[in-house]
DNA sequence: CCCTGATTCGC
DNA sequence: GCGAATCAGG
């Protein structure tokens, strides 16, 4: 496999978004996550912020004030230091992960409201289970890969999110807690209570 | 152990 | 330019 044009386009969609190296060679396919990796820091954007939303606007997505000359202030470090200065000087506040949030995904709220009839996933209903814990899991899910079926392994989150019958419908995907089917968010609230099952000792 | 990205270096 | 091997870390 080569890198074509729309592989390359692909690779950088993906990257920009936030996906991982190794997810982003499985889209692609017949590449490794090293291949990726490598083939990011050759286009330059090994840093995420590269996502340049600016969808109208935007033709130099290189904000790098180049002045002439001198485009490499340090060269490299004679040894093979990690860092060995950490001048971050940081002006205002520690940008992390900042660069604003264009929500490429305009999903306005998760509609709790589905249409009743059909039934629903393993979703944690309204049971028992600790609020914190449907908090965890709510929260969790914003930070879930959003994995089709085929995309799951063996150490992927397998808790689905949504409707089936819905274009939104995906699995956590999260890393799974050892042995586990699911994330440790979803652990916690997959593993049911049963608290008020004890009567059957036996 | 699983995963992440970063770097090196022979090709 | 490419990417496997390796490294460094979570």
């Amino acid at each position: 496999m080569s890198w074509t044009d729309e592989r390359v386009e692909m690779l950088k969609k993906m990257w920009s978004e936030g996906q991982s190296a190794s997810q982003i060679a499985k889209e692609l396919g017949g590449v490794t996550r090293n291949a990726v990796i490598g083939k990011v820091h050759r286009l330059g954007l090994s840093n995420r912020a590269g996502a340049a939303p600016a969808p109208a606007a935007a033709a130099a997505p290189a904000p790098e004030p180049k002045p002439k000359a001198e485009a490499k202030p340090a060269k490299e470090q004679p040894r093979p230091m990690r860092e060995a200065t950490p001048p971050p000087a940081a002006p205002a506040a520690a940008p992390e992960e900042v660069a604003n949030d264009p929500d490429p995904a305009p999903q306005p709220l998760r509609k709790q409201i589905i249409p009743a009839g059909q039934p629903l996933p393993p979703q944690p209903s309204a049971n028992e289970i600790s609020p914190e814990a449907l908090a965890k899991v709510s929260a969790i899910e914003k930070k879930a890969k959003r994995l089709t079926l085929m995309e799951l392994t063996e150490r992927t989150c397998k808790w689905p999110v949504g409707d089936p019958a819905t274009p939104d419908f995906w699995f956590c995907g999260l890393p799974v807690q050892q042995g586990k089917p699911y994330c440790e968010a979803h652990v916690g609230v997959a593993f049911q209570p049963m608290s008020s099952r004890r009567d059957r000792r036996r």
